[in-house]
DNA sequence: CTCGGTTGTCTAGCGATGCTAGGATCGATT
DNA sequence: AATCGATCCTAGCATCGCTAGACAACCGAG
């Protein structure tokens, strides 16, 4: 049996060496550069290794994005739970957020923008993309007002952070007035 | 000269096939079907030929999202004039977005999504492209409120819609809301 | 300890992509 | 009417995602 462990181990332990190495080819020279040849070379093994893993390289994509998505949601409870008033914990969301997607744009190409073969909004969504809404839906909740449904405006919100985000990196916004829209967008949309 | 201009006419008519062509072929089977070869297909010309009137299959696609741009600040201008109130004319604006994204996503992906080479938000920025902000800013402006400037305002709302917009296309939002999100949005960010 | 078989990996190659070089062909001008 | 330049196409390059089939290494049984 201790044979096959260890072959388990192993093998999950390449696979996670192949996502790691996606995710960092991607950050470093982005994901038109992660290619299932420049892969393989990384992680020293021949192409069809990868296959032996995933069906292709979308669900490649997909698996960075699923990490993405547990990170996202963990700096954004860090950020929430430092803060002590419903405003401030807002705020602290609204700048995680972009900081993360600012910082780790290939990560959030993976997770809103590329095709990574992921159900969303469906019953069947992975477990990390469902936590990383709850996240937000667990700061979010209390400055809904009571005429709005939480869900409702956690999706709208995040939305105009996702927005916020995308112009943002793809310089359709200029990144000077950032921490203004930041505050316009909590003034407004939070009921304190 | 009457041959030179007629030259020059047939191959100006030529380019505008190029661009519809290419639009065309996007919305019914999306970009990635969108081939030189389909498209030199479609267009009864060699690949080369392409390549005589645009650099590459990038400046395919920013040609289409000018042409989106200029559609998109038309049917914003129309829906926003129809209008009386200047409530019910951000209500219209946000509508009227969200109804162009969901019914033409080729080009909105052409101007937002995909990389068409085109510089936003600077003072090379093409004509349409700011005419379209343009069209945005001119209704937005009004339910700014005072303490904010309404340039700042007008691309925290653009963000959210644009949020809403890729979010919902990508189906991470269900539909069926979308109406609630938009009155949310211009309930919240408008001041009237 | 050896042998058979399974499991795992690699080499090689397929079709399709964006893009380009070089020759052929057509037509306007002298 | 002949020339010469503009225009277009055939053919091909490098690279892409992905896969078939050969090969080797290793485990378990006798």
């Amino acid at each position: 049996m201790s044979v096959q462990e260890r072959k388990q181990r192993e093998r999950a332990e390449r696979e996670r060496l192949i996502v790691a190495t996606a995710r960092e080819l991607a950050e470093q020279q982005g994901w038109d550069a992660v290619t299932t040849r420049r892969l393989a070379e990384r992680i020293e093994y021949s192409q069809p290794v990868l296959y032996s893993h995933f069906r292709g390289k979308r669900e490649i994509i997909g698996a960075v994005a699923l990490q993405g998505a547990a990170d996202l949601a963990t700096a954004v409870r860090a950020a929430t739970s430092a803060a002590d008033r419903p405003r401030a914990r807002v705020t602290a969301l609204a700048r995680t957020y972009l900081d993360f997607a600012a910082r780790n744009p290939a990560v959030y190409d993976a997770l809103f923008q590329l095709d990574g073969g992921l159900a969303y909004a469906q019953e069947d969504t992975p477990e990390p993309l469902k936590d990383a809404f709850a996240a937000l839906l667990e700061c979010l909740a209390e400055v809904a007002g009571d005429s709005v449904h939480p869900g409702l405006f956690t999706e709208t919100f995040w939305a105009a952070l996702h927005g916020l985000a995308t112009l943002t990196r793809a310089g359709r916004l200029l990144p000077e007035d950032a921490e203004s829209r930041v505050e316009l967008l909590v003034d407004r949309l939070a009921i304190v």
